[in-house]
DNA sequence: TATGAATGAGGATTCATTCAT
DNA sequence: CATGAATGAATCCTCATTCAT
């Protein structure tokens, strides 16, 4: 693994831990696995992050930054209505759950909850790192929110943002669901939930 | 510790165990830590507990009944009123959340969210007693959602088993919230948008 | 090594550590060599002492009492005469130095020096410790001191307290001589300085 | 750092290594700290010294340089009396750590009994080159005793050769001492004894 | 020659668990 | 039944050193 740029390996590296962190918690990985997986050194992984929390952080960014894109981002260009853009989401998220369900019959949750809530008291970097990123995917949401309010008047008392946030939680708990239930559907109920919450709000 | 009934010492330990592991997670918590703070020697805790996963599931049931007495029975006791036993629920979760909150600035989440998702992947028996948890708190939100329905009939569409896990999905879901923004009101925000859900779906 | 006391199993640490440190220096030597050389689980060495410093600190306690017992006071116990005493020292220090060199070809100079001077910059706790057995020892020199001083009188301006610092430092110096220069003779040499310095200053 | 000579880059390397070593020995530096210090890649400084520990030799005899030049030549240059040429030679010492302690409340010793009794038993290489630079500041332990002598008949039976390891012994022991004391003034206390041993002995 | 990047071996420390009494 | 003491296997992290350009 040498023929690479260091900006390349810090990325394989992150995108290792994404998904390990993912699959197994923060606990369950230990850095020597990390470091097999991601085809390096261990004294590599330590040059690129100092310690096990910070590549974790850095971790959450990164897969801040790829959820955006391969969720919501490609949700959006589907479409530009407001319900549609919502259920594209949910749909993205759903093909990965339901793809990794298939081949090795379980539900990994919601990675940034996943970590969140495994490191909030021990780590404030890694909780602010989830909070960052659950700031992100909230735009989105106020987008989907103001279009639709925009184009249907309602006669709801809800504010923008209550809704917003009502659909960041309804997100996080139906993957939630899906982990605790090894059930990749409940990621379409909550994409149901999600529309009424939306619409009847 | 000597002078307690084989029973009154498990309960210790699980007491004591739940508290540790929905403070610190599974992982931050080890042997040691149990037994310095339950008082007990830690060979005591193998006498008991086979391993710490099992005292982990052990923990899990115990606090479905600590949880289902404390937070659910009171509520129903307190009110018939099927929306006001909601609020109740709410309120009960959200004094407990607040006064740790204002003694030690933490907000520690849902001890069965924390939990299960730590572990779900990892160890099968302690996500099905989670679950089995769930099970348990659902009958409380049936039981809401069915006399709610029958004293006010709506042109809802909805089954009363997807309010059901609607209501529970909100509950984790504002506990997490509380935990990854250490916010105690995410709480009662989850309250009102509980009471949307049963009134609006 | 089951059969001991705790007290037993932390002697045999620190008389473990104490001849390794001796023979290797504090970073020559880790905790695995020094758990094997004790006979003991890398752990036990760990309930037993908190960290590597502070069994460093310990040893050096420890071996403040051996050489006490071992060096000063069977020299004390052998004569009265100041000067024979002062000898007598020397010549218990010669004797175990120059056992180990005809066996091994080494010498291993002043254990409480070589620590001080390794870790005296890293760790306050060491140099204290280390520090404390020089006033122990230092009692010797200054009894020996007031002693021929009784019985001699001299038209010498010296302080006691500048004799018994000389006297310290001598010992310091011949042993610090004699590891690197690989000569236990160094010590007689010592010897023949700690006179001239208790007569002639 | 890359206009500069080899052996300019040598020199840089080895003066970082001395002082790095002195102040923190030689377990305490690691290469990186070394390379960050000398402001050069790591890689360089393993093209310039092919280990760790030839790299500590080559600081030894640097550091014997220097020694010898500022310390013990301008003592020399200051006066032609031998009393006076010791007494410099402690006060060119004491300068210096006086000036280092007042800056950072820290005592460094002597680099050469430093690293020497650190690596004596580890390290054949650096305990010679340790012995080498003493044999240096022996030949002007050696001027000034045999001056002294001549000016001044005494009725002595010491030999120069035990006089002149006896100056050096209690150099390197009031080094130690203000090292393990913290105290810059056992250099003058040494300075007072060095006198005692040339005009007493 | 110089350096950015990588690495194998080892460092201190901690873990869940078990033994002997 | 309870406990003081011990342990094998990991855990995170660091080290001196080397590679490829």
């Amino acid at each position: 693994m040498k023929d690479m740029s260091k900006e390349e390996t810090s990325i394989q590296i992150l995108d290792t831990a994404i998904d390990l962190f993912w699959r197994a918690s923060y606990h369950g990985v230990n850095m020597n696995e990390l470091s097999r997986a991601a085809n390096l050194n261990k004294a590599t992984l330590y040059q690129h992050f100092s310690s096990k929390e910070k590549l974790a952080v850095a971790a959450v960014e990164r897969a801040t930054l790829r959820t955006q894109t391969f969720v919501f981002d490609t949700a959006f260009e589907a479409s530009t209505n407001p319900v549609q853009r919502l259920k594209n989401i949910y749909q993205n998220v759903f093909h990965t759950h339901r793809s990794i369900y298939e081949t090795e019959s379980i539900c990994l949750g919601c990675p940034f909850v996943n970590i969140g809530v495994e490191l909030a008291t021990t780590s404030e970097d890694v909780r602010k790192a989830v909070i960052k990123g659950f700031g992100v995917f909230q735009e989105y949401y106020e987008q989907i929110t103001s279009d639709y309010r925009a184009a249907n008047d309602s006669n709801s008392t809800s504010l923008n943002k209550e809704i917003v946030s009502a659909l960041l939680a309804n997100m996080n708990a139906c993957l939630v669901a899906s982990k605790l239930e090894k059930r990749p559907e409940a990621i379409l109920e909550g994409s149901v939930r999600a529309v009424n919450i939306l619409k009847h709000w």
